[in-house]
DNA sequence: CGGAATTGTATTACGCTGTGATTTAAAGAG
DNA sequence: CTCTTTAAATCACAGCGTAATACAATTCCG
């Protein structure tokens, strides 16, 4: 049962078999050989469609971010598209089922910064400015995302381990969500007043 | 030679050897076996000592940030001390040689916020507002630091994959400074906005 | 139409991994 | 000196990423 060319394996579809495993295994789940036989196929034609291991796993996160970002409406403040931005892009990061998946990854965040880009550039920003704002609130939404992430056990691996002290840090969800907003509404004032004489705000 | 009782390798040493092993062959080099033999040992006592991988690898991000918060000092005002503890911890952070060794742990960083917290608490702030602030400045800073790292090529694999369109986000070093200094003061002028009526700065 | 080149697959194999089971040697107690 | 305890080495197992090899089906060319 070898060598028919005509039997069509896109990526797509070995990508979508990797996250399917990723969704019910988690990242430790995820093998050449498991994506494979999932497939019904031997681990050959993922290397000679994908690469490799590292190769698989970028395009699992392009494909998990991309189009993060929210299309930007008619008439919206630069302002009220930001927060929208980022509330978009951490919802898309916590649906992930594993953060290290994603985190680290560069593209899908340079993609996704375009539009954040434009939109302020259209309402007076300076090319510096505009790049300088974006990096600022996209840096921090991903790291707000990744540290707020909680990874599911992978296994029984890892005793608890309990903590002298206890854990200051620890909030509930809702918690977070005002922290989030915060976080951004903070940047947001911070770079209207470093360029409200250029944008007329 | 086997089964000298009095050999005494505490778990310091092994976690020396694990960050000796990181330091010079990155994260993908860091295996119980290869620790083990670079101790001139077997893999066994690792495992009764630390218990397994994932320990190891939460032992190692404990040394590696351990003691990364700046001691307090005298008289001065918190948004002083914040500055400073956020340039401190994103120069920790930066200085490990892999990222995710450290990322997405969060033993370290509930320690490292206790005398910010502290310094918050003495000069005025609520519970919950030190709590507060305390989380927005260690995520900014955790994520900053993060999405600024950049991974070294960890061996010949993952083909560069050159993207069109080029990367609106590529900045130099220094330039990254300010932008960080910045992120961070508009953190600080927030917080001290929406508490200046009770800290009386 | 028939052989040849190409293409894409399965099979095999190598060295590595984390980790449990088994065995062995050394130290201490009586 | 003998027995118990302790901690190590050695072996074993299943799984991993991936390169080499072998083979079947298609496609091209004369």
């Amino acid at each position: 049962m070898a060598g028919r060319p005509e039997l069509d394996l896109p990526t797509d579809e070995i990508v979508d078999a990797a996250i399917a495993i990723l969704d019910e295994g988690g990242l430790a789940a995820v093998s050449m050989r498991r994506v494979a036989t999932y497939l019904g196929v031997s681990p050959v034609p993922l290397y000679s469609r994908i690469g490799n291991k590292e190769a698989l796993l970028e395009a699992m996160a392009e494909r998990l971010l991309a189009g993060m970002a929210p299309p930007v409406e008619l008439g919206e403040s630069w302002t009220d598209y930001v927060t929208r931005w980022a509330r978009a892009v951490r919802a898309r990061l916590l649906r992930t089922a594993d953060m290290r998946t994603v985190s680290l990854r560069r593209w899908p965040f340079v993609e996704a910064s375009r539009p954040l880009i434009e939109t302020l550039r259209s309402q007076g920003f300076e090319a510096d400015e505009a790049v300088q704002a974006c990096r600022l609130i996209l840096w921090a939404v991903a790291g707000f995302a990744t540290t707020e992430h909680r990874r599911r056990p992978t296994g029984p691996s890892g005793r608890p381990r309990r903590r002298p002290g206890g854990d200051p840090a620890g909030v509930g969800p809702d918690e977070t969500d005002h922290l989030f907003d915060l976080h951004i509404r903070y940047l947001v004032e911070g770079i209207a007043r470093d360029c409200r004489g250029r944008t007329g705000a």
